[in-house]
DNA sequence: AGCACGCCGACT
DNA sequence: GTCGGCGTGCTC
C-alpha cells in the first residue's frame, strides 16, 4: 500500500533533478518565459503536469499558492487534496557536485492540478507524496480561506487547526460503510418551545433554518441537540455539533447514541487520543459518516452534503482557539452557514450579545419557550444584596446572610446543596460604590483603573480622569471588590457538620453526585450535576463575577449563575437559588426573571450607543511602544478606523508560568485597540494582514502580535 | 522565517 | 588576490 510506503529522503536521479538544472540555465541567461517550457527533458505528468500547492508555513508574505511541476511517477498519487512534501525556500535550485543544496523539504496541501503555471520562470518538482489520501477538500479549503481572511490570519495557520496531523495506521484502515437515513425523530422536548417542532420540521425537510435557541434549565439539551442532528440525517444530509468540552461532549454522544444507535455519527475530542481521533476524522471525510459532535477543532469537520452546523453555550471561552489567528466557533460556524448554505443552530442556557446581534439582525430566528414553560421549569431566584447584609445582625456575624442559611438548611432536608464560590485569580476592577456600574473613561468608554492612589487612568486610550462621577446614579466614590468566600464555604461546612461536603474546581472536578443531603462546594464551570437535581443552590461569587473589568463581567456572571441555577430542582418541586448580589443589577435581574436573552439585547443596545464589539469590530495590536506605533503608522488603515491607545499592557504577575501573549522578559509591551464600524471588518483584516506581512518579510522590522477581535479588550 | 547572493575590510 | 562580514531579497 503506498500510503505505508517509506518515502525517499532525497528523489533519486531522474526528472527532478533535471528540473533544477534547467532551472540553473534559465536563470543565468535571465530570459523569464511567459509560458514556461522548462520542464522540456523531464519525465512528467502528461496530463496537467502543474500542482498548485498551498505550503504549510504561517508566514503573511508566503500566503499564496505555489506551482510544482508534477514528475511523472508521481501522477497517480498527486490528485487534489492530498499531503506533498516540497523544496521551499531560497536557493532550493542551487546544484552543485550533482547534489541540492538549501531550500528544506517543508509540508503542504496539493489543492490543484493544473495544465500550466502563471510563474513566470522554472518550477521546482514536487519532492513525494506524503499519502495518496485526499485530506483536504475544496470546501475546507475555502472555509480556511474565509477564517484567514476573517481574523487577518494566514491559510496555511488555519489549516493547521482544520486538518489534523496524519496517522498512517488509521489512513491504511478502511472506514466503515455508510448507514442509510434514519427516519425523521418525533420532536420529543423540542414542544416546549413555539418554533421547535417547525425548527425540526425544516431540518427534515432539507431546509436550513437559522436560529438561536434559549434553553430551558434541565438536563434535556443534549437530546434536544440530538433529534435536530436527526432530524437532518432524514433528510440525508450531515451534521455537525460543537460544545466547549469533552463533558458536554460525552452528554451530546450519549444522547446520539440513544436516539440513532451506533454507527451514524463520530465523536471528534482530544480526549479520544490522536490516532482513534484521526480515525473518526477519516470516517467523516470518507463520507461513512454524517453527523460529528466534538470541541472546538471539530468546526472544521469536513461533513459531507452539510445540513446543520450547531454550537452549544457559545459563551464559554472555550470555543474562541487559543492559537493564531484564535478563530471563534461560534464565527466559524456562522462563516460554514452561508458558505455552505446550512442550517444554524446556537444553543445556550445564558445568551451572549453576539446571539442576540443574531437575531436583531434577523440572521437567526428566536426558538425560546412561553413564560409559562420557563416558570414550570426553573427554581426559585432570591437575591440578597448589600443593604440586606447591612441591616442583617446574623449576616455581619457569620458573613453569611441568614436567608442563605435558611435556603441552605431547608435545601439540606430534601437532597444535595450546591455552593458557588469564586474562582481564584479573579482581578474585581473599579466600580461605583453606591451602584456599582463600573467606572469607565468618558471619551473611549474603556475600563479605569488606579495604578497611584489618587488619579485614574483609562485602560484602552490612556486618558486621565480627574472628575470621576458616575453615570448611572450621580455618585463619586469608587470601590474594588474583595473576595472571601471560599472561607465562607468552608465556615458553611462547618456549621453543618453532620452533613458531607463535597467540592469540585480546576484541580479534580466532580462529574455528578449522589441524591442525598450534602454539601457540594464548587467553582463556576466544574459544578457536578446532580441526579435528582439541587434541592438549592448559593450563590456566592457575585462581586467576584460582576467586578470584572471585562466587557463581558455581566453576561459571564449571569452564564455561570444560570449553568449553575439550571441544576436546581424547578420552583415546583421546592427548588431555591439565593444570589449574594445587587438586586438592581442588570445579570441579577436576568436571572431573577430567568431572562438571559432580554438580558442579552440590554447588552447589545448598550454595546451599540458605546461602539463596543460586535456592533463595532476591534483589534488589537501589540508589542513595544517603537513597534506599536511603527505598525500602525505604516498599515494603510481604512479611514473610518478609530485608534484607541496606546497603552502600557499590565505585566504578568511574577511567578505565573509564561504564555504566549507575554511580553518577554525585560520588555514592556504596549497596546492599541483599533476600532471600525459595523461592515469594515474586512478592510480592517485586509491592512492588518498586509501591514504585518510587509513586517515579516523585513527582518529587521520589531514585531507585533495582532489580533482580531481581542478577548479582553476590558 | 531561513537562506543565498552581494559588495566592502583584514589576512596569506 | 580571497575569505568572510551580515545587509537585502526571494522562496513556485
Amino acid at each position: 500500500m503506498s500510503s505505508e510506503e517509506k518515502q525517499p529522503e532525497e528523489p533519486g536521479a531522474g526528472a527532478p533533478e533535471q528540473l533544477a538544472l534547467i532551472r540553473e540555465t534559465v536563470r543565468k541567461a535571465r530570459t523569464p518565459r511567459a509560458k514556461p517550457r522548462t520542464w522540456r527533458g523531464a519525465e512528467l505528468a502528461p496530463e496537467l503536469p502543474v500542482a498548485r500547492v498551498v505550503v504549510n508555513k504561517g508566514v503573511l508574505h508566503l500566503d499564496q499558492y505555489f506551482d510544482y511541476a508534477v514528475p511523472a511517477e508521481l501522477d497517480a498519487d498527486a490528485q487534489p487534496g492530498v499531503r506533498v512534501r516540497v523544496r521551499f525556500g531560497a536557493g532550493a535550485h542551487r546544484v552543485r557536485d550533482g547534489r541540492r543544496e538549501g531550500g528544506g523539504l517543508v509540508d503542504g496541501f496539493l489543492v490543484e492540478r493544473r495544465a500550466t503555471s502563471d510563474y513566470r520562470g522554472a518550477l521546482a518538482a514536487l519532492a513525494y507524496v506524503v499519502s495518496p489520501e485526499p485530506v483536504l477538500g475544496p470546501g475546507t479549503l475555502a472555509l480556511a480561506r474565509a477564517v484567514a481572511d476573517r481574523y487577518a490570519g494566514s491559510l496555511a495557520d488555519v489549516l493547521q487547526l482544520a486538518v489534523p496531523p496524519r496517522n498512517g495506521r488509521a489512513e491504511s484502515e478502511p472506514s466503515p460503510p455508510a448507514l442509510p437515513p434514519p427516519p425523521a425523530p418525533a420532536p420529543g422536548g423540542w414542544s416546549r418551545y413555539a418554533r421547535g417542532p417547525a425548527f425540526l420540521r425544516a431540518l427534515a425537510e432539507g431546509g436550513a433554518p437559522r436560529a438561536v435557541w434559549t434553553a430551558l434549565p434541565g438536563p434535556h439539551w443534549p437530546d434536544e441537540l440530538a433529534r435536530a442532528v436527526a432530524a437532518t440525517l432524514a433528510a440525508g444530509r450531515g451534521a455537525l455539533v460543537v460544545v466547549p468540552d469533552g463533558k458536554r461532549a460525552a452528554r451530546v454522544d450519549a444522547a446520539l447514541t440513544a436516539l440513532l444507535g451506533e454507527g451514524r455519527h463520530a465523536l471528534l475530542t482530544a480526549e479520544s487520543g490522536p490516532a482513534e481521533r484521526y480515525r473518526q476524522w477519516l470516517a467523516v471525510r470518507r463520507g461513512s459518516v454524517r453527523a460529528v459532535v466534538g470541541t472546538r477543532a471539530a468546526m472544521f469537520a469536513p461533513v459531507e452534503a452539510l445540513g446543520l452546523v450547531a454550537i452549544w453555550d457559545d459563551g464559554d471561552s472555550s470555543h474562541s482557539d487559543e492559537n493564531a489567528p484564535f478563530p471563534h466557533v461560534r464565527e466559524v460556524l456562522e462563516l460554514r452557514a452561508a458558505q455552505e448554505r446550512c442550517g444554524f443552530l446556537l444553543g445556550s442556557l445564558g445568551c451572549t450579545v453576539e446571539a442576540a446581534q443574531l437575531v436583531e439582525s434577523g440572521w437567526a430566528l428566536p426558538l425560546a419557550a412561553e413564560r409559562e414553560q420557563v416558570r414550570a421549569a426553573a427554581p426559585l431566584v432570591r437575591t440578597v444584596g448589600d443593604q440586606e447584609l447591612a441591616r442583617d445582625e446574623a449576616a455581619r456575624a457569620a458573613r453569611l446572610p441568614s436567608l442563605a442559611w435558611q435556603a441552605v438548611r431547608d435545601g439540606l432536608r430534601t437532597g444535595p446543596v450546591l455552593v458557588q464560590v469564586p474562582r481564584r485569580g479573579y482581578v474585581p476592577g473599579l466600580g461605583c460604590e453606591r451602584c456599582r456600574a463600573p467606572a469607565r473613561c468618558r471619551h473611549c468608554a474603556g475600563p479605569l483603573e488606579a495604578p497611584g492612589e489618587r488619579d485614574l487612568v483609562c485602560r484602552w486610550c490612556a486618558r486621565e480622569e480627574t472628575a470621576w462621577h458616575c453615570p448611572e446614579c450621580g455618585g463619586f466614590r469608587l470601590r474594588a471588590r474583595v473576595v472571601g468566600a471560599q472561607r465562607t464555604a468552608e465556615e458553611l461546612g462547618r456549621a453543618f457538620p453532620a452533613v458531607p461536603v463535597r467540592t469540585s474546581g480546576r484541580d479534580h472536578v466532580l462529574d455528578a453526585v449522589p441524591d442525598r443531603p450534602a454539601l457540594v462546594v464548587s467553582t463556576p464551570g466544574a459544578e457536578p450535576v446532580a441526579e435528582g437535581g439541587y434541592a438549592a443552590a448559593l450563590l456566592l461569587d457575585g462581586w467576584a463575577l460582576l467586578g470584572r473589568p471585562d466587557l463581558r463581567a455581566g453576561e459571564d456572571a449571569l452564564r455561570r449563575w444560570l449553568d449553575a441555577a439550571a441544576l436546581v430542582r424547578p420552583q415546583s418541586e421546592g427548588g431555591t437559588v439565593v444570589v449574594v448580589a445587587e438586586p438592581t443589577l442588570r445579570p441579577v435581574q436576568g436571572l431573577v426573571r430567568w431572562d438571559p436573552a432580554g438580558h442579552a439585547r440590554r447588552e447589545l443596545a448598550d454595546r451599540a450607543e458605546l461602539r463596543f464589539p460586535p456592533v463595532s469590530r476591534m483589534a488589537s495590536v501589540t508589542g513595544t511602544l517603537a513597534a506599536v506605533e511603527a505598525f500602525v503608522a505604516s498599515a494603510g488603515l481604512p479611514p473610518e478606523a478609530e485608534v484607541l491607545g496606546p497603552v502600557r499592557l499590565p505585566s504578568p504577575p511574577p511567578g505565573r508560568p509564561r504564555r504566549p501573549g507575554d511580553p518577554p522578559p525585560g520588555e514592556v509591551w504596549e497596546r492599541v485597540l483599533l476600532r471600525v464600524p459595523p461592515g469594515s471588518g474586512a478592510p480592517l483584516a485586509a491592512a492588518l494582514k498586509a501591514a504585518q506581512a510587509a513586517r515579516t518579510a523585513r527582518g529587521g522590522a520589531p514585531q507585533v502580535r495582532v489580533r482580531v477581535d481581542p478577548l479582553d479588550i476590558g
